[in-house]
DNA sequence: TTATTGTGTTTAAAATATTGAACGCTCTAA
DNA sequence: TTAGAGCGTTCAATATTTTAAACACAATAA
């Protein structure tokens, strides 16, 4: 509710790397004018905020959608991906709580050989996928093929379905399906 | 670029039903003020304007975001951006006509220095993805973050962001998005 | 040390926004 | 006609923002 322009301009500024006088001198404005805004001393007309912007650059929507989303976490280091696998088949999850999400990414890994046997049926889900390396069988209701890297799948996934490394080698792809389905 | 925050104002206050003086008095401020901001004969501060938009009720974000929603419109980069095998940067889309369907998995190939633009709000979407080769810079809102092979990011598409191969050679990853967003 | 360059902050003066009270106008009802 | 109420606009006085220039501090190099 209470929008705390100063800390966002603040915020703003230092996420683009710039210095009070720097981003001042792009927007044709005093540094004082900005030290002032950033402190909440003065409340700055619309137009002195949009010339601040735009040495940015960015939009007035832009500025005040940003408090209006809650902050959520953005960036999953390769070494945070949920690990849900961990056997022959690895599924690296990008987040970690999905019941609020309608999106569930996950990197795989399948070493030589291994199978997911028959998945089950599932309600109003589909889901795609990449191949990124090595070789891998999908099989979709009667539907069969093998798939080498940049390779991909689309299905809706009520229809039966299995995946197999038939390769020698180990194999990976990125997989996407929504809603998450576990 | 230009806001018309007077036209704005006006708009919104007409479709609300009140007169000038009736929106000042809810508001608390004079309705010169309101008279003056319509006609951009000023620039009002920031809290003078919330105080005004608090009278209707709406929002700053609301405010601003009227305008931009057109300009997302005309100004969505996807289907330039998105040509395969085009320029500094190739979208493979898995899937042909995606009208139908609630999810948009591409392949997605940065030449080195590719930049997406600042891509701007969009509606009820969510995207993630992960990075399989090169350095991509990710910006979501305020935050901002170089991910490397394996690393993912996962956020609100009405969050305004940007992607960039800060790397030297080629970026590859394959993003999600739900429901498709072009 | 000493000077230099870079931060962000502060302050009086200038520029701008806001107020409070008027003005001119168009209705409607007596 | 006349009075009254409502509308948006305007103007001088007041309040606030913005400027320009200084201040204080930290890091760096001579």
């Amino acid at each position: 509710m209470e929008f705390d322009v100063g800390a966002r301009l603040r915020a703003v500024r230092e996420t683009h790397d710039l210095s009070q006088r720097a981003l001042a001198k792009r927007a044709g404005v005093t540094n004082g004018t900005i030290s002032l805004i950033e402190q909440n001393r003065v409340s700055p007309s619309v137009g002195s905020l949009r010339k601040v912007l735009e040495g940015i650059p960015m939009s007035l929507s832009d500025f005040f959608a940003l408090q209006a989303l809650p902050r959520q976490k953005v960036f999953f280091p390769a070494a945070e991906l949920m690990e849900i696998g961990g056997g022959a088949i690895s599924y690296r999850q990008v987040g970690r709580d999905l019941s609020e999400r309608g999106l569930q990414v996950l990197h795989e890994h399948y070493r030589a050989g291994a199978d997911t046997g028959r998945a089950f049926l599932r309600h109003q889900a589909e889901e795609a996928g990449v191949v990124i390396r090595g070789r891998l069988e999908v099989v979709v209701g009667d539907q069969r093929r093998i798939l080498g890297p940049g390779d991909a799948y689309y299905f809706d996934s009520r229809l039966p379905h299995r995946f197999r490394n038939v390769g020698d080698e180990d194999c990976e792809l990125v997989s996407a399906c929504t809603p998450p389905s576990f």
